[in-house]
DNA sequence: GTCTCCGGCGTTGTGTGCAACGTAGGGTGC
DNA sequence: GCACCCTACGTTGCACACAACGCCGGAGAC
């Protein structure tokens, strides 16, 4: 149990898994959209065969459901979804920070930190704000972070459930405050694993999503 | 987000994944076994189609593992994969059980005691001892507990992660203290749930886990 | 004797055609 | 006017055929 890799090599069938995914998770598919094997086929120039495949596994994923003789559908989330989603973010994420303080190397933390500095900047107030830059950046962080634990079951655990970017999508949620701790946690992420306590970091992974929750979700 | 329950209604390729999944589960389809898209197939009297699909679903769900070109094989676990899927059980499904408390009726528990019960009657030393018979209620029971816990986003990602079946595919590896604890969890967990009593129940199924990860993995 | 190259074989990857199922619309009966 | 049925359409589900790729074995050269 290495990697869920899956066909990787089938060319059609991966860039037809790629273009759906990236439209799924960019908005451009809206949640609930129907997803026909034939348009999709057509668009990108491919047979149905490859689109049935990733829409297959694309179901697995959890981002689209499927139904006998009906097709495709993007997941739609409601509000309770999201909160057990949190529920599982909480359980794994902190441990998984946590673990990170073990595995890290000088340059991993680097890397890691030019990533919050650069999204501090990016989302402090003022002409030079982008919030829509943030998602990325923030999805990068995240599976850094957690491919620093070395918990290839727990990643895996993570990713079937958490679509980052269907959670997170927008950071136009967040009100100014909020924004501001949230960038701050990943900054101090960095240095508790600077400082080489796993707790401390597991502690603000916590508080990260503590705060993301309740602007996602709103008060429990 | 419901279930992922995917394309229900294809009765070929629902029976494809069915028959693969127990035949890996049961152990007929031993780890690394090679399992052939035509082999499958004729054996089934469906054509590769079905199989496909059913073999692309399993791999997303982390029973085999697709190599380009080369087919299918199903998923060896390292000590070390244990020991990950441990970590996960571990911060997952103690919390799971805590949630059962809020939820479980009386004919809840009257159900998940019988089975504790059970399994107490068919792992005493003796000539009725059948410690065969006892995975399938051990999944039963574990399965009752995450359903009663109301959190879909939870199950899915123990779920993927954790094929009981696989992990504990005997008891044989019990040694009789450990056997003894391990069922006696089982009645201790329902007792707790009948007090109401999340923390509790929560806590013994971290004992539950620590005492199976001790007798599956070894020392830590 | 060993290494390398090449060809055959078996596998998976993809395209296409047909059948089955579900749905929506119009028509008919009450 | 309303409810029900029936038909036609569009969709997905499955089977089959062909192409592409990887692997293994044999022959040749060094």
């Amino acid at each position: 149990m290495t990697s869920t890799t899956a066909r990787a090599a089938g060319r059609a069938s991966e860039r037809a898994l790629a273009d759906l995914r990236t439209a799924i998770l960019d908005g451009d598919l809206a949640a609930g959209a129907h997803v026909g094997e034939v348009e999709t086929a057509e668009r990108l120039g491919l047979s149905r065969t490859p689109v049935r495949e990733a829409l297959t596994r694309l179901a697995a994923e959890g981002l689209v459901e499927l139904e006998a003789h009906r097709g495709a559908r993007v997941t739609r989330f409601s509000r309770a979804d999201l909160d057990g989603i949190f529920d599982v973010r909480l359980a794994l994420e902190p441990r998984a920070t946590a673990r990170a303080a073990a595995h890290a190397t000088p340059a991993d933390l680097d890397a890691l930190e030019a990533l919050a500095r650069r999204m501090q900047e990016l989302g402090a107030p003022g002409p030079g704000q982008d919030l829509d830059a943030l998602v990325e950046l923030n999805r990068d962080f995240h599976a850094r972070l957690l491919d620093l634990a070395h918990a290839p079951a727990l990643a895996a655990a993570l990713g079937t459930v958490v679509h980052t970017p269907v959670v997170t999508r927008t950071f136009r949620a967040y009100d100014p405050d909020s924004l501001a701790r949230s960038l701050a946690h990943h900054v101090e992420i960095v240095a508790a694993l600077r400082a080489g306590d796993g707790d401390w970091a597991g502690a603000v992974m916590r508080c990260h999503l503590g705060n993301a929750r309740a602007v996602m979700v709103g008060a429990r």
